[in-house]
DNA sequence: TGATTTTACGAAAACGTTTTCTTTTATTTT
DNA sequence: AAAATAAAAGAAAACGTTTTCGTAAAATCA
């Protein structure tokens, strides 16, 4: 079939082991020898069988990326920047899409015990409450980073944005430019990153002297329609907030969606702030205020944290927790 | 280290051979014995090998995707569908950037020839002009199918948009909006979706007897600071054009750019309409006219003839061309 | 009962590498 | 010139599966 180490030995009068040692640069082959393996080796478009060297070596080349979804602007910067390091450090990236299914989740990680990869990025799914899939994933010893949704109850290394700060200021931000009554909308009851960026609107509200009002945060879920209809519904009635911070970004869409709808004036009547990583968030209508995460940055980090385990370059047991700042970033959205 | 047949085999007192013939459901083991031993590979949390299992099949079951860039609300939802098909099969799918380069394309071709994936899905780089490297896949015999951006010159799979239509319909739409002078917004002199989109532009203008001004076709780059200073140069003219017809979403969006940066109004002074997947279109400032590729579908679509392919249910040696329709959606961008 | 088939399992080769250990040949040392 | 060493290459085992083939024992048949 497809030329072999076998059929190059042949064809050069060596033997396997001599030509598999040329083209590694063994020390154990001369110069010329070597020189003659690598052309006819390019002569006969030679590409080792990578699964018989990782099935040899115990190594898989490969990393995978777990992630709730990909057509999700945070996700797909973050998948760019672990692509650069990874291309960079010449290994292969499986990408697994758990569309925030616990299920899915669980069977993913399952399948990478196997040995497939020699490290995994992942960021949780929207209901991943029970966390033992991750930590029979841990006890295998294989490399595991988390970024962005990570596990709250589990000692791994992380790296993740200033979740409860950015929630506070962006609260703030509202509270600053005259809001009284406002509304957080969250994605999950689950999440580390929800949860602290709720605790920085709550502990906002707390410092500016607003009581928080449990009707004005909303549990949003994975189904766009019911969003909606959530969301209308509070807005449509007399007794609506004045501000609206969304904890994820296509949250705010559905918002823009709905006052467009609603015609409800964005600031005048609500105004909106989001994490978001939309580049149009400027040419919105009005523009969008925006807690900006550095997806890319994430996702680089995350992945050369990743290969520093893998390369063991980490020292003894520690465990990096790696928190990046986002930027807040004012439009028209909010404008007092 | 981990748990493998042979541990499998100690434990229950079988050779190795049978177990494997268990776990694979073999008529040759007996429904008790079977039963031993999947209850023994339960409880040692067996996970077989990958790359044993691959180099005696022949089979990695597992596919490349080969993009130019996965922050792009095309390719990402294109990827989402190929995803689908690919965990419906129970595939893995290994993901490469070429970020436009056509060195990254050929390196990343070439390390696919090794046989780490049973299929390739690709959509080239905008310049790609020399196909050898594609040529050369295409003759290890290994399924490929193109998506989108699909080589001219080469008899193989595709799965593509109607191009030529989508662009004659948006140029006859700006006309019929009331526009004189249509600026083309290209990006690519290689690619054939950028030939066909403008093949129908032309078209359009001869139809309505409009003659092609060759100055208002800008060839951009992959640079974008570059392509908002061409745009800015051609709209700041006094003899500017009247309307812009983006083959792709990122040039529509440096237009934007630049109009809110000249103060050109659209649709007033300068109507728009553009290829995109924005789920924004309609909420930016002006709502944006699109004509909107079925994305998601080209990508399960691809998948699956790919997995036609791969599993031979593909009759002879026809060559399958797979065209999907694009959808015009007017907003504001165009209005008359 | 003896011959034949069926059932259930095991032995061993194969997939294509990598790597350890040997062996051969050439070179240097005494 | 004989012995020791160095250099270059080969033999073979190993990685963990899958699969072909062989073979007991049990079941069926004449």
């Amino acid at each position: 079939m497809s030329t072999n180490l076998k059929l190059l030995a042949k064809e050069l009068g060596l033997s396997i082991s001599s030509v598999s040692k040329a083209l590694r640069d063994s020390y154990e082959i001369s110069a010329e020898t070597k020189k003659r393996v690598r052309e006819m080796a390019d002569k006969l478009n030679y590409q080792p069988n990578p699964f018989a060297s990782s099935l040899r070596r115990k190594k898989s080349i490969t990393i995978a990326v777990v992630i709730p979804e990909i057509a999700n602007n945070f996700f797909a910067l973050a998948i760019d920047g672990i692509q650069m390091v990874a291309q960079q450090k010449g290994y292969h990236v499986l990408t697994y899409l758990t569309h925030e299914d616990h299920k899915n989740e669980e069977s993913t990680i399952q399948h990478l015990q196997g040995g497939r990869v020699d490290g995994v990025l992942l960021s949780l799914c929207r209901d991943t409450a029970d966390i033992k899939h991750l930590t029979s994933l841990h006890e295998t010893g294989i490399p595991l980073v988390f970024f962005d949704r990570v596990p709250e109850t589990m000692e791994c290394p992380t790296v993740t944005t200033d979740d409860y700060e950015s929630g506070y200021k962006a609260t703030e931000h509202l509270i600053k430019a005259g809001c009284k009554k406002i509304a957080c909308l969250s994605l999950s009851n689950y999440l580390s990153i929800t949860h602290k960026r709720m605790k920085g609107y709550e502990d906002a509200l707390q410092h500016h002297n607003i009581k928080l009002d449990p009707k004005w945060v909303l549990q949003c879920s994975n189904d766009n329609a019911t969003n909606l209809a959530m969301i209308t519904k509070m807005l449509n009635k007399k007794d609506r907030p004045d501000g609206i911070f969304a904890t994820v970004e296509k949250l705010a869409i559905s918002t823009y969606y709905v006052c467009q709808d609603i015609k409800l004036k964005i600031p005048q009547q609500l105004k909106v702030i989001s994490f978001s990583n939309l580049r149009t968030a400027s040419l919105l209508n009005p523009s969008l205020s925006t807690i900006t995460q550095p997806a890319f940055e994430i996702g680089k980090e995350s992945a050369s944290l990743l290969f520093r385990m893998i390369e063991k370059k980490t020292f003894g047991n520690r465990i990096d927790k790696i928190v990046l700042k986002s930027s807040l970033i004012e439009r028209e959205s909010s404008k007092k």
